[in-house]
DNA sequence: AAATATCGGTATATAATAGTTACCGTAGTA
DNA sequence: TACTACGGTAACTATTATATACCGATATTT
């Protein structure tokens, strides 16, 4: 009886120490990069921040990007606001895209992933190899 | 003729000086982000960073994750090199996870952007409502 | 003159991924 | 006896990403 009530307490110390707290922040950064932090939104803002304004075709190009992907996500970060839309209603129609002043902010936590990303690849390249020829 | 070699060059030049660029480092950083950029990367890495050793369990219930997502991700975060994995054959089991060397310095540019994310929550919902609004 | 390419997209269909539900074996608890 | 917890896996469904084809108006190429 004791023993199994201790083992009981250490189990409940265990799970609910956490349980509640539901990582206070996660909920809400969850929110966030489910909206501005996949792939494509992380390299267009990427792209804007480099190169300054661009036309729709030119990001396109630019990261080898499905024209309804590129649109999709353009209209998201436009929504929202991090990047502006300009059209001009010439033809063929020609469309600028560049980042908003929030846009510019996300640029220095979005850079300092990309710089992560192209220090550590050949690390997570290796341990990936590891890994592999270990199984 | 010389009005339409004109046109010409400027199109050609519009197009071709992003084009054969196509984003010198995108390809790569793509490539890392597509593995170790994800929602529940990123806040498993969050999770860890923040409580240190943790169980399956716990994190699970911490982030609110699925039982499969949770183990299909801590598996890739294991095989990039970034998560290390101790089990101990008790009885229930009990499977510890730990960030690796390199998980802790993807912490850095990961807290950024989360950081980022919580200071710029509010500014995007009302960046979202103006827009759906106008519409 | 006819065919083709450009611009910035959208509509449709298919492939890939995320998420849900159910289950496993072993032991403890009510 | 029935139920819980542990760390998963297998099968299925829902969502999302990608590929393909097309749009209307003009410019270029053949």
């Amino acid at each position: 009886m004791q023993e199994g009530t201790f083992i009981t307490l250490s189990y409940k110390l265990g799970t609910t120490m956490l349980d509640n707290k539901q990582c206070p922040d996660c909920g809400r950064i969850n929110e966030v990069l489910s909206r501005v932090g996949d792939r494509w939104s992380v390299l267009v803002v990427i792209s804007l921040s480099q190169y300054g304004t661009m036309r729709f075709n030119e990001i396109k190009r630019n990261l080898g990007i499905s024209q309804r992907m590129l649109s999709l996500t353009l209209k998201e970060l436009e929504r929202d606001g991090l990047v502006s839309r300009t059209q001009y209603p010439t033809i063929p129609p020609k469309v600028e895209y560049a980042l908003t002043k929030m846009g510019e902010s996300f640029r220095e936590p979005v850079t300092a992933l990309g710089n992560w990303a192209l220090e550590h690849r050949a690390k997570i390249d290796a341990a990936r190899q590891a890994y592999d020829g270990a199984a």
